[in-house]
DNA sequence: CTGAATCCTTCAGGATACTG
DNA sequence: CAGTATCCTGAAGGATTCAG
């Protein structure tokens, strides 16, 4: 009767091991920087080093795994140049442009825990 | 001139080691089963055992954790009865009601990725 | 009925160095 | 510039057993 059953999507056996579009989702999205990552590709497309110079703390490694599932994951598309050395520019898929108003949910949502905590404290 | 500088809270040194509530909002709601829970709740409150039978395959060591989680963060509450044996009645905070519009906006999203990916199968 | 106590596994994330 | 290649760590989740 719920609507959270799990592993009821039929045959199909795809790369969907959730059965919750909602677990699906925070998943894909649950990657420590993908949100990150998303909100600055919302406001234009990005070289490789302009995403890493605007997240400090993320290392190379990390921050090509990242891009590389949201690439797998449908979520950006990558560009290569022909300059050398080449250049690679990153930008939202139409999926990706469709999480942008979730990530401001979730901001607004942030700030609220935010106050609210910081109301606990003065009392 | 990102909005995603990290660890500029100043000096709120409170539990939030997060610098940007994006990041926060997805590590508190980030746990496997939260969003399920949260779901289940936003129906009516519940009494633990009917939570733990809504959602076979969670052991009972990770819905308690899962749960007191979510009771230190103001997600939910709870309430224990007199009777014996003891009973204890989960319900959402305002918080977590809060919560809630953007786990319907996840569910969207999360059907939208399966339907890509279905229609990627079929060609 | 609702948990606490132990012990164990997995894997996302990170540090560092190297490359076409 | 945009990555690989190794190696390592911690924390989340799980299996099982015991308790008020």
């Amino acid at each position: 009767m719920s609507e959270f059953k799990s592993d009821q999507y039929g045959p199909c056996t795809v790369t969907i091991k959730h059965g919750c579009p909602i677990e699906l989702a925070m998943h894909i999205m649950g990657g420590k920087w993908k949100g990150i990552i998303l909100s600055l590709l919302s406001k234009s497309p990005m070289y490789y080093n302009a995403i890493r110079r605007e997240i400090p703390g993320i290392t190379q490694r990390i921050l090509t795994l990242q891009l590389r599932d949201m690439e797998k994951d449908g979520l950006v598309a990558r560009e290569e140049t022909n300059d050398s050395p080449k250049r690679v520019l990153y930008y939202l898929t139409d999926l990706g442009e469709n999480f942008v108003p979730i990530l401001k949910s979730l901001k607004q949502w942030g700030n609220i825990y935010i106050d609210k905590q910081e109301e606990g404290l003065k009392k």
